[in-house]
RNA sequence: GGAGAGUUGGCAGAGUGGUAAUGCAACGGACUCGAAAUCCGUCGAACCGGCUUAUACCGGCGCGCAGGUUCAAAUCCUGUACUCUCCUCCA
């Protein structure tokens, strides 16, 4: 969430900012000519508040001395109830203000391409060399049925579509990839966790899904929990409403859980394979860090993921999401994207982003300065990385002409040393 | 799922209708060569608003949260969250 007060301070500014991801400056007048009228009633409220608590301390020292306190009484019953219908008035548009306020999405960095589509974004990196393939490359769903290690049929008929079964030697798979992606993240000084898998809607408030993007998630009938879409949702709550003890900083979490997400809205697209699943396993990372140290942080952690993806040989590039292709709570990502050889291009691996202190300040999470006073931290997120798609990745990258799959180095220690992967039973 | 107890400032802990004791910690000062001890003072600078370049200052709010009763609520009423104990259940 933006600084109220900054919008009202900077306003052209935050328009000029907000205007390069689609938001109109109309919404930010309106917006503050609600916060007008609400100081105006504050001070009106508040005026009358301090006249009764100034009036209620007579009457207690006039039945102190036990003498007649009736016609400031009186004259008090009709000022409570004005100001009860003012702060009536009062939270009415306080709710209005909050609401408007939290779906205005955090502001770019100056880096950021602009761009309204997804066409603007920025090639930072590329990295190995594409395979030339002296066959036709199969799909990995393909070669994933063939080999008997991923049901997609059971999975659409046990839960539905975009739903399936990983099996013997690929379940030994994306067991091996997110152990070894936790392994990794551990030594690179990010702390395991093991998250709940449901939360409240106060936690998806924190992070930003909430109130703007409740259709994509799934949430349990007449329960307060919601299926997380991201480990980022435990991860970044896990200090709401707290102080981060500065000599802390930076915190840094990574979490194995699966994701969630209903698709809404995707309907036909990437209907087959593991591209686009309604659960699927994800190692995230997450940062807090001070607010001068957020930028080098994002690159650290970007260069991290990227270094999962040397580890394993698949070639990929890193760009730069433009102004509106980004999150909700971004004020920079760079996405990580993976050569995929059927599908002839990259597909989306893993996504960091530095949220600033938009999340900070929607979760309340802060830490005292070196004056002891509070400020927000700011927080990023990252997939490092999302299992399911390395999978797939894995088995079109190193498939072979026979069907079978070559198990990357790194790997083969989580797999019990073995080098390929053959027809299941 | 059932029963009971609890939730107050950084911590401990009083307070059952008249507007948040006290102790510790912290901060400022005195004493001291310096420190400790002692003494004096400040202390919910969490938040919101007014006035301000900014402080200061003034006011609101503030006793888990949300409502209600009342001129007035930490105190009374209702709902709710969480914690602990016991029972039940269970991996």
């Amino acid at each position: 969430m933006l600084d109220l007060k900054m919008i009202r301070q900077e306003t052209d500014f935050v328009k000029e900012k907000l205007a390069t991801r689609g938001i109109k400056a109309e919404e930010i007048d309106e917006l503050l000519a609600l916060d007008q009228q609400r100081r105006d009633l504050i001070v009106k409220s508040e005026g009358m508040k301090a006249t009764r608590n100034q009036v209620s301390d007579e009457i207690s020292q006039l039945k102190r001395n036990k003498e007649s306190a009736n016609d400031k009484i009186a004259e008090m019953q009709k000022v409570s109830k004005d100001i009860k219908a003012l702060d009536e008035e009062l939270v009415e548009l306080e709710v209005k203000v909050q609401d408007k306020t939290s779906r205005l999405p955090n502001i770019p960095n100056d880096n950021v391409p602009i761009g309204l589509t997804e066409e603007g974004s920025v090639e930072l990196r590329k990295w190995g060399d594409i395979r030339h393939f002296d066959f036709k490359p199969k799909s990995h769903w393909e070669i994933g049925e063939d080999l008997g290690i991923l049901d997609f049929e059971r999975g659409a008929k046990v839960s539905g579509s975009r739903f399936l079964y990983y099996v013997g030697q690929g379940a030994r798979l994306e067991r091996a990839l997110y152990n070894f992606f936790l392994d990794q993240n551990q030594e690179a000084g990010f702390k395991e966790v093991l998250p709940p898998y449901m939360v409240n809607a106060a936690s998806m408030y924190g992070t930003g899904q909430f109130p703007k993007f409740t259709e994509d998630v799934y949430k349990l009938e007449d329960e307060d929990e919601i299926l997380i879409p991201t480990a980022e949702v435990p991860l970044v709550n896990y200090y709401r409403d707290e102080v981060i003890p500065a000599e802390k900083l930076p915190v840094r979490f990574t979490a194995l859980s699966p994701a969630f997400r209903s698709e809404a809205g995707s309907a036909g697209k990437d209907t087959r394979g593991l591209i686009r699943l309604h659960q699927f396993n994800k190692v995230e990372m997450v940062q807090f860090t001070k607010p001068e140290d957020s930028w080098e942080a994002l690159e650290m952690m970007t260069n991290h993921a990227e270094e999962l993806l040397k580890l394993l040989g698949i070639p990929y590039h890193v760009i730069t999401l433009t102004t509106s292709d980004m999150s909700f709570t971004a004020a920079m990502t760079h996405d990580l994207e993976v050569w995929l050889p059927f599908q002839d291009r990259y597909r989306e691996i893993s996504s960091c982003s530095n949220t600033t202190d938009f999340q900070a300040r929607r979760a309340h999470i802060q830490y005292r300065d070196e004056n002891g006073k509070l400020q927000y931290v700011n927080a990023l997120n990252g997939s490092g990385l999302a299992v399911g798609r390395a999978v797939a990745a894995i088995l079109e990258n190193y498939q072979n002409e026979d069907g079978t799959v070559t198990i990357p180095e790194v790997l083969r220690p989580y797999m019990g040393g073995a080098e390929i992967i053959t027809k299941e039973d």
